[in-house]
Formats: C-alpha cells, sequence, structure tokens
DNA sequence: TTATTTCTGCAACATTGTTGCAATTTGTTA
DNA sequence: TAACAAATTGCAACAATGTTGCAGAAATAA
C-alpha cells in the first residue's frame, strides 16, 4: 500500500509534506527525532511540520516515541488506529549510533503495582546496538 | 542526616539554592516537573536553577526521573553515587492528579533483545493511583 | 581575616513548541 | 473542467525550556 492511499485511509487528504513525513519515516521501526525530520524536509515550514505531526499521531499514522534532551522522537506505527494507540513496546536507543528503534515484545511483560490501575507502558533501554557492538 | 551533610558528603558547597531544592524534592519518592521547582524556588535566578539541578544530577543527589511535553522531571536517588546513577525503577504517572512517582521494583524485569547490550532500562507507566481511583 | 575556589545572577542566545490569521491547496459537486 | 467549501499551509508573533560567557558574590580553607 503506497502512503498515498495510507493517508486517505486515515482520513487524511494527501498532501506534500505528508507524504514526504511518511517517507523520511522509512520503514517504520526506526524512530527519528524532531531535528532530522526538520532537516530532512527543510522546504516546509516549521509550524506545518510540527502541525502536520500531530495529525498524523490523531489519526494514528506515528506516534511519539520518546523524549529526550527536549527533542521529540517520532516512528510509524504498527498497528495503531485512530484514537486506539498500542504502544506496549520498548524503544531501544544505541549510545553510539544513536539510533532508536522500535522493537516489539515477544513475550508480555507482567508486573503490577499495588493499589495503581496501569494503562499504559512505556519502555526505553538504552546500551549498544548488534552493528556498533560487532 | 540533614541536607547540608548530604551535600557536603557529595562533595558539594552548602548554599541556600541547594537546601531550597532538596528540600521542594521533599522525601524523595515523588519526582516533579521543572515548572513547579521554578514557582517554588522564584526567588532563585533560571540559569542557577538548572545549573545546580545538573551539579546535583552529576553527583548523584537527583535524577532526571522523564520528559514529557518538553519538561523534565526530578527527584532524589535512592542509592546512586557519583557517575553511578542506578536507575533500573519505574517512574508512575497518575493521569488525574499529574503525580509522578518513583517506585522500586521488587522483582527483576528480565527480558533480552536479541543482538543487542542493554545498559539502562527506564520504564514509565501510566494509569490512575490509589488516591485517584478510591 | 584573607585568599582561592566555587557559585550566583544577569544578559544574550538557540531550540522546541504553540496560536491566530490570511492565502493557498485539496477534494467534491455541478 | 470549473467553481465551491473545507482543510491545509506559511507567516508572524509568542512562550517556555535550556545553554553559554562573564562579572560580582558567597563559601570554604589557610
Amino acid at each position: 500500500m503506497d502512503a498515498a492511499t495510507t493517508l486517505k485511509n486515515h482520513d487524511l487528504r494527501v498532501t506534500k509534506i505528508r507524504l514526504a513525513i511518511l517517507e523520511a519515516l522509512g520503514d517504520g521501526h526506526q524512530a527519528k527525532p524532531y531535528g532530522e525530520l526538520q532537516a530532512a524536509l527543510g522546504e516546509f515550514d516549521r509550524t506545518t511540520l510540527y502541525r502536520t505531526l500531530l495529525a498524523l499521531i490523531e489519526k494514528g499514522l506515528i506516534h511519539k516515541a520518546l523524549e529526550e534532551n527536549g527533542e521529540s522522537y517520532y516512528a510509524l506505527c504498527g498497528g495503531c488506529t485512530t484514537h486506539a494507540h498500542t504502544h506496549d513496546h520498548i524503544h531501544f536507543k544505541c549510545n553510539d549510533c544513536g539510533t532508536v528503534e522500535c522493537l516489539h515484545l515477544s513475550n508480555e511483560i507482567g508486573f503490577s503495582l499495588p493499589g495503581v490501575d496501569i494503562d499504559s507502558l512505556e519502555i526505553t533501554a538504552k546500551g549498544t546496538c548488534s552493528a556498533c557492538s560487532a
């Protein structure tokens, strides 16, 4: 399915910047920092970039993977639908190359906290990726 | 052990703002957002607040618990030493009252990712705290 | 008390993120 | 295809977080 069809399926008009963002986010299991997106999409206004990211998040096409040093990282969604993001997955950041990967957990992480009701879970692991440790 | 002694033990001079920050962070199992700290410490310069937070982090007295909406949350450290923060603990944020609690995990969370070397782990759970669900 | 080192406050700046509004573009209907 | 309504874009202005350099003030050590 191409990007234009994906946009239409999510109730979004097909515009240049939306196609460009989806292309910039690539195959979807890497999260990109805002700064990198802005650099890659320099032809567009910064405001439009922010608003477009919000629109794509709202419609369930992308999600904010993590925030670090005041910068947000964005990634394509796997199976999120509008108003029902399911993000009980892990984000792994390599301290060497800086790559942030979105990984799905094969086995459920089971734990509970006494007295509290957990809605969502975000796990950020940091270390060295396979490419950098080789 | 009082705050002044704690500072000395961590190789830090005893100054007004440092005592005030330690007091503002209270008993240590709640993380406070930067904005709240700034409001509570309004008598001090913003720059000094930032630099003091950095100094306290570097010496292992406090840690940055999480970042959300471009704002950092800070909390006292339990058993961190200079250059060796151990933060494999959970942060729980209540969506109702906004409180962020630092909780220690009783049981180790065991999981591994193929090919990668994990150094640190941050877990942020969101939901409803016991006070708000009552 | 003095001297040295560290810390504080000020000014200036960079970056992320937001809001209002006018102009443009998209998708739809005739 | 032309025109219309609705959504999107770009611009300007703004707010907040966070950083850096430097001079003056405060904290420790002698």
